[in-house]
DNA sequence: ACCAAGACTTACCAAATGGTAGAAAAATAG
DNA sequence: CTATTTTTCTACCATTTGGTAAGTCTTGGT
């Protein structure tokens, strides 16, 4: 019927989706069909099992993440700052693919089935951070600190931000709506605080 | 058989750590009964339906936690360092009861089915704590942040810290096992140079 | 026109799930 | 010891789940 992968990626989006929100085990392949206007054995046709689909989701987000990182990872302008960039950069993805995120925070648990395949995707990437966090520590640009539980806290709070706010709206509550932007140059000043060198 | 409220107290434990790892979904009454060399029925004559169990485990910890948080925020002790003392104490709870901060993660998930009613469980700890915050910054002992931001960074890296670490392995694998004393430190560390108003 | 491959569907199933009904066993009160 | 209440169990069930088997329909190449 559809000529194009038309369908396979419309499934994809919606198993981002839902895996997102309601989980791996939440999600049922019976509701993905019908919320799709298709049948379930389509999924199946397309990804063999629900296992499959997860993994096929999983690759896709881990490199549209891995693309929009190693983009500010790449520069090597001494001129820019290097904190802002990469809070920038994932600040942007946390964005315009907030479920992005909650897949990751979904999948990264520790009793989940995709925990080791997630592990071999986002290992690389992982490392060349924090070695990259360690070469501006090493050349001054940055002072020294764990480059590790920076990079943790870091990504905790993105995606509590995208994910947990949920469980902050019960403090501030619509003072969390604030403009992203705000939020943003709060994280920055925050981290900036914490890692430029003292002159 | 068992006289006092004992094996409910059992449901109860192996309930959380059933719920923290593999999460609500991911937990079949079943499997839990077994594990616990009861049936299933039993379970549900101790909290009437699965969501009845897990009301009930969401309630004992949110009160654990609640507990040893308050104990920081009602000190008034002004010589003492406010921020050390509410790392040490979450770190305390976090490493004492790493599968209640595994339950709170899976439980504040947007599309989770307890969501709302752990919104009311925290919301009043949570409102406390930042005012807390805010009343350091006006008098002066904590540098003008955005309280709320600080709160989720904080919390998320310590529920990382506790969670997370499978997706952190990828990288620096082993040195993540690093003594916890020593992370609390750094976590310290990072939280100060932030948060110390400039002399 | 024909056919092979791709895309999607209907029909079906075994296993697992949360839950109900009610009996049996154990503890407790009198 | 008996009566009653609390606790646990056996038996059963309706529904949902992921998955298999086999068909139908469409499309593009020759």
């Amino acid at each position: 019927m559809a000529p194009r992968g038309e369908t396979k990626e419309r499934i994809l989006a919606k198993a981002l989706e839902s895996f997102s929100i309601v989980g791996y085990d939440g999600t049922s392949l019976d509701d993905l069909a019908e919320s799709l206007g298709i049948r379930k054995q389509t999924i199946l046709y397309h990804f063999v099992s629900k296992r499959g689909l997860l993994n096929a989701v999983l690759d896709e987000s881990v490199k549209i993440l891995t693309e929009s990182l190693e983009e500010v990872l790449a520069s090597n302008d001494p001129h820019r700052d290097r904190i802002e960039d990469l809070v920038r950069s994932v600040f942007r993805v946390a964005l315009e693919q907030p479920l992005l995120l909650g897949l990751l925070r979904e999948v990264s648990r520790p009793g989940s089935p995709a925990a080791p395949r997630l592990k071999n995707q986002m290992g690389p990437l992982m490392e060349r951070a924090i070695s990259w966090m360690e070469g501006e520590m090493e050349a001054g640009r940055m002072r020294k600190t764990d480059a590790q539980l920076v990079l943790l806290s870091a990504y905790s709070t993105v995606v509590g931000l995208a994910t947990e706010i949920e469980i902050l709206r019960t403090a501030g509550v619509e003072r969390v709506l604030r403009p992203s932007a705000q939020r943003r140059q709060e994280l920055l000043h925050f981290l900036r605080t914490s890692l430029t060198p003292i002159e």
